[in-house]
DNA sequence: AACAAGTGGGAATGCGCTTTCCCAATCAGG
DNA sequence: CCTGATTGGGAAAGCGCATTCCCACTTGTT
C-alpha cells in the first residue's frame, strides 16, 4: 500500500483533483462548504498526506531551510541550532542539517546539496576562515552561494560575511560584535589585574578567533597595557587543554613573562571561547594550579552547559539562540503586509560577565 | 536566471534528456565515453545542480533521514545527533531535524511532516512517555509510524519502542540497557557508601527515567539495601536544581552543629541524567554543602561537556554518538550484497564510571 | 427579459526528472 | 553475406501536485 495521492482522495470524494487540491492545500480559491467537507473526509479516511516533494516541484519552493554548522554537538552550535529550529517552526518550515567541521570545501558541498533540495534559505553558522590554503575552496563557496542567491535563495551568515561573496539580494549577515566585546572584556579584566595576559586563540585565519584576539589586544592597549602573547591551538576543548599545559609549565617555572616583567603572580588567560577556556582550566588543574589563585581565566560565549563549572567562568555572554532566530528570520520570505526587509546587518549585543575565575584573590 | 535543468544541459550537449540523466545521475546504463564527457562538460558549464525534489518524485525516495529529538541544545541529543549526522553522511543522505520538547503530539506531527517529505527513514531519539494523559497522542503517534512503515519507511527508535506500535517490517529499536546499567551503578555505589540513597527522577512515565529508577532500586536491593526514595522533577537542569534544593534542606536539617557538617553522614544521590545531577550539585553548593563530603552524587549519560565539572561526576557512560550511528544504520536501505538486516534490537553497552563526586571522604 | 459580471467546478498543462519501451545500428556466428 | 543477438540512444509516459484556462451556471443591473 503506497501512500495515497490527491487523485485518490478526489476520486473518493467524487470531485476533480483540482478541487481536492484547493480544499486540502491552502489555495486562494475556496470551494463550497459542502464539497470541502466531503473532500476533507475522504482525505482523512484515506490517511492522505500531501507529497511535499511534488508540491515543491509544482510551486518551486520547498519549505526547507538549510543550516550549516561545524559540529552539532558543540554547545555553541547546538544553541544556535535551537534558535534556528524555533524560528523555522514559527514559519512552518523544516530544517535540514549539515555539519562541515569548518572546511570550506564541505560547506560548498552543503550549499550545493541545499540548492539541490531547493531549500528556501540557508543559514551558515560556522566561522569562516581566511587561510590561504582555503582560498580556492572559499572562492568556490562564494560562487556557490552567489548562484544560490541569484536563483532566489536567501542566505544568512552568522558573524562574518563569506570571503569574496558579492552581496546580491538575499544575502544577509547577522554580525556579532566579537571584537568590541573582547575589547570590553580586556578593559574590565585589566582593571582588576595588573599582571601579564596571554591569549589562547584558535588557528590563524579563523575569523571569530581573530576578531576576538584583535579586540582583546585593542582593549589591553586601551587600558594602557602592552599586547598579550598569543598561543595558537585548535578551536576546541583539547586545543585549550594543550595550551593550558604549556601555560601551566610556564607559571610553575615562575619565570618572566613576555614583557620581561616577573610573572610571579600568575597569568591572566583569555581563551577565545568557553570550551577552550574549560580545557585550559582543566589542564591547569591537572598540573596542580588553582584558579583564580595561580591564573585568572576568561572565555567567550557563555555556554549554558558550562555555567555550573567552578570556579564560575568569566566570559562574554552572547544571545546564541537569539542569533539563530535572527538569522533565520532574516531569510524569511517577505511577509505579505508591505514589509521592509532590512538587508543591513542585524544588531546583536553581548555582555561581559565577570565571575569567580578572574577574581583577584585579595 | 532560474537554476538550469537537465533538459537544458541535454540540449547544450546535443543529446536527449534521457541520456543526460543517465550520465549525470548514477544509472545502470552507462552511455558512451565521448557522449558522457560532452554531457558532463555541458553540465558544469551551466552549473547544473539536479533538482532533488524532482528526482525524489520520479524515483520516490528522497535521500532524507528525519531525526526527532526533544531539544537539540541538550547535550544528550546533540551527541546522538552528531552520530546520526555522521552515519547519514556515510550513506550520502541529509538529515532533517525536528524538535518536539518530548510531546507525543509534536512527535506525531514530525513523523507526518517527514512522511510528507518522503524521508527514507526516521530516527526517534527522545524518550517516550507512557503517561495516561499522553495516551491518545501516543496512539496517534503509533498509528502514524505504522502507516509510515507500511508505506515502506524505515524507523529506528532509541531506547524504548513506541507504546502500542506493532512491529511491522522496517521498525527497529536500538535498545539501551538503562535498567541494567543503573542497577550496576547502584551496586557499585552501595559498595562504597552505607548511608541512604535518594533518586532524583524525571516526571513519571518517562521511560528512560523510569527504567533508570527501576534499575537503581533493583541494584540497591541486590546490594541488600532498601529502596530509595524518589523525587520527581523535570528532566533537565532546573529540575535537578529544584530537587537539589529540597535535598539540601533535608541534609542541613539532619545536622546539628554549626560546623555545617550534617549529622548522619549525608545522602547518596542518584540523578537519572547528568544534566539533572549537575543542577542538583549546583543547588547543594548554593546551600553551602560540599560534594562528596555532605552528599555523594551520581548521574547518567557521561555527557562530554560535563566531564570537566568538579568534583568529577560519577555516572554511566553511554556511547551516545554510536547510538546515533547505529540507529541510522539500522534504517539504511539493504545493501546490495546479499545482506541480512537483523531487525532484532542492536546491542549497546555502557560503563559505570565512578569518579570524585561519589568518593567517600575517608 | 436580456446581457454583463461574477462563481464554482473541471480539463489540461507543466514542474524536472527517471525509466520503461522502442528502434537503429552494430556485432557475432554460420 | 545474411540472421539473430546486442548495444546505445531517443521518445514518451508518468511521479503527485498546483494552477491556468475554460465553461456552465448563478446573480445583479438598466
Amino acid at each position: 500500500m503506497a501512500a495515497s495521492t490527491l487523485t485518490e482522495v478526489a476520486r473518493l470524494a467524487g470531485v476533480s483533483p483540482a478541487t481536492a487540491s484547493r480544499v486540502l492545500n491552502g489555495s486562494a480559491r475556496k470551494p463550497g462548504k459542502d464539497i470541502a467537507e466531503r473532500v476533507r473526509q475522504a482525505a482523512d479516511s484515506l490517511g492522505y498526506i500531501p507529497n511535499a516533494q511534488a508540491q515543491g516541484l509544482a510551486k518551486s519552493s520547498s519549505g526547507l531551510i538549510g543550516l550549516i554548522v561545524h559540529d552539532i554537538a558543540d554547545p555553541y552550535f547546538a544553541a544556535i541550532a535551537r534558535g534556528v529550529q524555533e524560528a523555522a517552526r514559527e514559519q512552518r518550515r523544516m530544517v535540514l542539517l549539515a555539519t562541515t567541521g569548518g572546511a570550506p570545501g564541505e560547506e560548498k558541498e552543503a550549499v550545493a546539496a541545499f540548492a539541490a533540495r531547493r531549500a528556501d534559505s540557508i543559514v551558515i553558522a560556522g566561522s569562516r576562515s581566511s587561510r590561504a590554503e582555503d582560498g580556492d575552496q572559499n572562492a568556490e563557496l562564494a560562487a556557490e552561494l552567489d548562484r544560490y542567491c541569484r536563483n532566489g535563495g536567501q542566505v544568512a551568515v552568522v558573524g562574518h560575511p563569506v570571503v569574496g561573496a558579492a552581496a546580491p539580494e538575499g544575502y544577509h549577515v547577522v554580525s556579532v560584535p566579537n571584537q568590541e566585546l573582547a575589547a570590553k572584556l580586556a578593559v574590565e579584566l585589566a582593571a582588576g589585574w595588573d599582571g601579564d595576559f596571554v591569549i589562547i586563540g584558535g588557528p590563524e585565519g579563523l575569523f571569530t578567533s581573530d576578531d576576538r584576539i584583535r579586540g582583546f589586544q585593542e582593549g589591553l592597549s586601551r587600558a594602557g597595557r602592552g599586547p598579550a602573547e598569543v598561543l595558537r591551538s585548535s578551536f576546541n576543548r583539547s586545543g585549550g587543554y594543550d595550551a593550558g599545559l604549556k601555560l601551566a609549565a610556564r607559571i610553575k617555572a615562575g619565570g618572566t613573562g613576555q614583557s620581561g616583567r616577573p610573572a610571579g603572580n600568575g597569568l591572566g588567560i583569555f581563551a577565545v571561547n568557553d570550551v577552550m577556556a574549560i580545557g585550559a582550566a582543566a589542564a591547569l588543574r591537572t598540573e596542580g594550579l588553582r584558579i583564580p589563585r595561580d591564573a585568572r581565566i576568561a572565555g567567550f560565549d557563555d555556554i549554558e552547559t558550562l555555567r555550573d563549572f567552578r570556579p564560575a567562568l568569566s566570559t562574554v555572554s552572547l544571545p546564541l539562540e537569539e542569533i539563530g532566530r535572527l538569522a533565520t528570520r532574516a531569510t524569511a520570505p517577505p511577509t505579505a503586509d508591505g514589509d521592509e526587509q532590512d538587508y543591513a546587518p542585524l544588531p546583536v549585543t553581548g555582555k561581559v560577565m565577570l565571575r569567580r575565575s578572574t577574581e583577584t584573590a585579595d
